[in-house]
DNA sequence: CGCGCAATTGATTGATGTCAATTGGAGTGG
DNA sequence: CCACTCCAATTGACATCAATCAATTGCGCG
């Protein structure tokens, strides 16, 4: 049973700001083409010229930067994010994106992007926002990263993960399914996998979480965003006319 | 002496791509509303809501989020960056802004900055373009911060810096000026200031640079740029029709 | 001269990385 | 059904980088 490929990116834009019926019907006369990646593929490549831009359906990806010394994770993206809007307008890849976990992926021609919005000045606007609500998020994660502890940093990173995935219906009250390795959750976080793996077992004796298989779960959200100083702000989950 | 204060944003905005005499004169005309600020002085405030956009236009500012830790400075900026135009969309302000020196800022409210765009469509493309290489700047942070050494973490910072500043004609082929204290740095680069000296220390000794005073100098910007593992990609530094 | 801030240094502690081994589960082929 | 493989998770021992604490120095400025 498929979803409608455009409903998670509508979820996410209505959260920030009223659509029109007619703004809903613009996006989803997108052509979109349809493709399906396996954990660990590349999406999009560094160092290219994409002629499209790719949003998220189904799974998680990252955006990936590699260093000399590994590859470090600078952004999640969920259901309803655009992995590389920004492609539109830098035109050279700064960065790789991978899948995450076995995912769904849409992708439009720029072309129809940049005529969407010229047509819709107001969606075009909305776009630009996605693109800025990365940078707020990206912002958030070098705070997190220069800043906290290995503790803190994990748990505030399950906080965002979990209200993101509120936002598009994939979380529940006290937990949400995340198909990352500790080896991913290291390249995201600026840890190493075994230091990722201690970090998980001592939230867990701390009874702030737990984390088997996929499925992370916490008794409390409100004592865990406390002890990650999770503030959301940053990510804007206000409506407001844009 | 004054420069014409919209020239730091034309010199950005023409390295990434053509402004045509009408976009020029479209940005002069601009209301610019100039105030100085000294070091230390907060510019923008963590969760107002700006009335307008602030541009840099002498001096350097940083974008500062406060964990309970300490600060994080996310972004250095200076002259012909915009600090606050995600303002326009984001809203609320999620991180303030403080003056990393003296430094003279010029203000737009946000109706002026938004009827531009839809005057000059292209120029909006170029505003929204700018908020995307921030983005950009973002991601190589969080790779330097959660993947590299301390010696390499502000050689990047310096590789950096010295681009940018090159760009508006502020870098001389051997160095910058560069105000920021040690403690500063620390908060730029997630490290503590102390740590921040015996790395300065350090990299003088191995002759990768000297740094006395504001004066932020090096032999060979190849031989430092090898060794921080900077590629400057993420700059944008060609121009594109966009 | 004295104040305040930044830079500098030493001693020590602590957090995290690295290396290496083991465990466990899912799939695969005999 | 049983080896076998592969990958992820887990654990221990140890090394190292960077933080912290505490002085001291140096400089610009009233």
């Amino acid at each position: 049973m498929m979803r409608d490929p455009i409903q998670p990116l509508i979820a996410a834009l209505s959260v920030r700001d009223e659509l029109s019926a007619e703004e809903m019907r613009a996006l989803r006369d997108l052509p979109i083409h349809l493709r399906s990646f396996q954990r660990g593929e590349e999406i999009v490549s560094d160092h290219t010229r994409p002629g499209r831009s790719s949003l998220v359906i189904e799974g998680t990806c990252g955006r990936v930067v590699e260093a000399r010394e590994g590859r470090q994770i600078t952004a999640v993206h969920v259901p309803g994010d655009f992995v590389d809007l920004h492609s539109l307008l830098l035109k050279v890849m700064d960065h790789s994106v991978v899948a995450l976990s076995d995912c769904l992926v849409g992708s439009v021609p720029h072309g129809y992007v940049a005529s969407l919005c010229e047509r819709h000045p107001h969606l075009g606007r909305l776009l630009w926002l996605s693109t800025v609500i990365d940078g707020a998020i990206q912002r958030s994660t070098i705070a997190n990263i220069g800043r906290r502890s290995a503790l803190q940093r994990l748990a505030h990173l399950v906080c965002e993960l979990h209200t993101r995935l509120g936002v598009i219906g994939l979380a529940s009250p006290n937990g949400f399914a995340c198909s990352f390795t500790q080896t991913d959750l290291g390249d995201i976080l600026g840890l190493s996998a075994v230091h990722v793996n201690r970090t998980i077992r001592d939230l867990r004796n701390r009874k702030l979480l737990s984390w088997s298989g996929n499925q992370v779960l916490f008794s409390s959200f409100e004592t865990l965003a406390a002890f990650a100083d999770f503030d959301p702000t940053y990510l804007n989950l206000h409506k407001e006319p844009r």
